[in-house]
RNA sequence: UCCUCCUUAGCUCAGUUGGUUAGAGCACAUGACUGUUAAUCAUGGGGUCUCAGGUUCAAGUCCUGAAGGGGGAGCCA
């Protein structure tokens, strides 16, 4: 018999017909009822076990994390917690799990830290199977947003020669051996004979390369995994995440901050479409967190609320220029309660972005125009010769989720800034070629998959949103 | 990398001013129970108190160091 998924025999509009069902047991009580979860939902099948049906031997094979295989009738529930229920013909036990040694006894809740250690066994868990259905989902809407406005997928290379916009610490790579590591005359590593003939490393972006194809395609974007090898240890960075880039010829920074904005809802619409029971569970898991916090702490917003808030309002725009004034005359300033002093110039602290978005706005906020000194050399100069067309998304709880800018178009412009700041023309003549042969305006973004992913989840640590996070001293499984 | 906190049973945690044989709930095992819903009830096994030093008559408890982890900061997405 074809084997059914449990979401879907639990959304069935009738009953009585037969059924196969496989899946791993969450929980068999008073050796009669089953939970089977097969991962296509949260909701857990009962499946009721007769009297007579199966000897002891098999009866005691029925532990937390066995997988089985289930025949039976579908049939309306007598009990109260579900609607329907699969009374068993047959079972078959298609793999044991030794419940001394399994690591996961759900009853015992263990922390998120517990199964962080057990990366390999957490899917089985509720909350990671909500997280990983909604992390999906996200993937998925990304393309579909992207392909419905016509974008084209644009696969960047994960392994570059270049340093695109220093944006970070590289991770090297190469086949040279670690002893006896061949020499230059100079006493140098000699990577002419390394793999590629040059020194390589893995991706930190791919924007430079989307632009090409922006300035051919005319929309592009990417979505893949980037790695950044700084020394970073918070609930928000990881050495492997994945980064979503578009790129639009003939876009302003307004176009450019309207697709991102529009994205963002575009992703949580579809996931508050699509994953609502996930998300209730998160949203209740949340809840439950919050309650050990004391008051102050506590958000104001249920995770629902928050995204609500999110899709129905127009995200705040302000200038840099606009955010300081606000920081310099907000209560919290004038107390002194930042740690960080505030004026004009400054790179934005953490406090400082979080006062914005948490206490004053209380919704995503879209900071624009930053002094060009803080910023990457591709950003388009401003007339005022003192500012960047950048933009950065903040959001609150997360920070930074965007980042991106209109981008410098003018040859002379472009050339000039990247000898300010030390570039070097040669190894990058491929992206100054395209303000040579027909440049034209355009601009894009980057949006951390995984903070997008934190966001929605309510999660509160970036580890727990991707299934094997890249960590300093951490690469498990 | 810096600051800070933590590490006691399989898990989540108690453990008082240093003082007999280190506790609880859950899990697990055995048995009972056949409409349970975190099932319930009875019984039972389970500890190198993270590691290495030190102070002391005596250390889970105090001191030093290391490892691992949490939170915050920086860097950023």
């Amino acid at each position: 018999m074809k084997r059914s998924k449990i979401n879907s025999l639990l959304n069935s509009k009738e009953v009585n017909y037969s059924v196969c069902v496989k899946g791993w047991v969450r929980s068999f009580r008073n050796n009669q009822f089953i939970a089977l979860n097969d991962g296509s939902c949260l909701a857990t099948l009962q499946v009721v076990v007769g009297l007579d049906l199966l000897d002891e031997a098999t009866l005691k094979q029925i532990t937390n994390g066995a997988a089985i295989s289930v025949e039976g009738i579908l049939v309306a529930s007598q009990g109260k917690g579900q609607l329907v229920e699969v009374n068993a013909q047959k079972i078959e036990i298609l793999g044991t799990c030794d419940s001394e040694a399994y690591p996961l006894q759900l009853k015992n809740k263990p922390s998120l830290e517990y199964l962080r250690e057990h990366a390999h066994l957490r899917f089985r868990t509720n909350v990671f199977g909500a997280i990983f259905r909604v992390r999906h989902s996200l993937a998925f809407a990304i393309h579909k947003f992207f392909n419905e406005k016509g974008f084209v997928y644009l696969n960047t290379p994960i392994i570059t020669a270049s340093d695109a916009e220093g944006a970070g610490e590289m991770f090297r790579v190469t086949t040279l051996p670690f002893e006896q590591t061949p020499k230059t005359d100079a006493g140098e590593i000699n990577f002419e004979e390394d793999f590629f003939g040059r020194s390589t490393n893995l991706t930190v972006s791919g924007q430079l390369e989307a632009e090409l194809g922006a300035m051919a395609l005319g929309e592009v974007y990417t979505f893949g995994p980037t790695f950044r090898a700084e020394n970073s240890n918070t609930t928000r960075h990881l050495a492997e995440f994945w980064m979503i880039e578009p790129e639009v010829a003939f876009n302003t920074l307004t176009d450019n901050m309207d697709l991102a904005e529009d994205c963002i809802q575009y992703l949580i619409n579809y996931v508050l479409e699509h994953n609502m029971d996930d998300i209730n569970f998160l949203a209740q898991r949340l809840e439950e967190e919050e309650k050990q916090k004391p008051t102050q702490e506590r958000s104001e917003f249920g995770l629902i609320e928050k995204l609500r808030l999110v899709v129905d309002n127009k995200f705040e725009r302000i200038t840099y220029t606009e955010a300081i004034e606000i920081l310099i005359q907000s209560p919290a300033y004038k107390k002194k309660k930042f740690k960080y002093d505030v004026s004009w110039g400054i790179d934005m602290q953490s406090e400082h972005e979080r006062y914005l978005v948490e206490k004053h706005f209380k919704k995503p906020v879209i900071v624009t125009d930053y002094p060009k000194d803080i910023k990457a050399f591709y950003m388009r100069q401003n007339e005022d010769g003192k500012t960047v067309a950048a933009m950065d998304i903040l959001a609150p709880g997360i920070g930074e989720i965007v980042g991106g800018s209109q981008r410098e178009e003018r040859y002379d412009k472009l050339k000039q800034r990247m000898q300010e700041m030390h570039i070097s023309e040669e190894e990058l003549y491929w992206y100054l070629d395209t303000r040579k042969f027909g440049t034209a305006p355009h601009a894009g973004f980057g949006l951390g998959f995984e903070r997008m992913v934190l966001f929605v989840t309510g999660m509160g640590n970036i580890r727990d949103v991707i299934p094997f996070p890249r960590t300093p001293k951490n690469a498990s499984f």
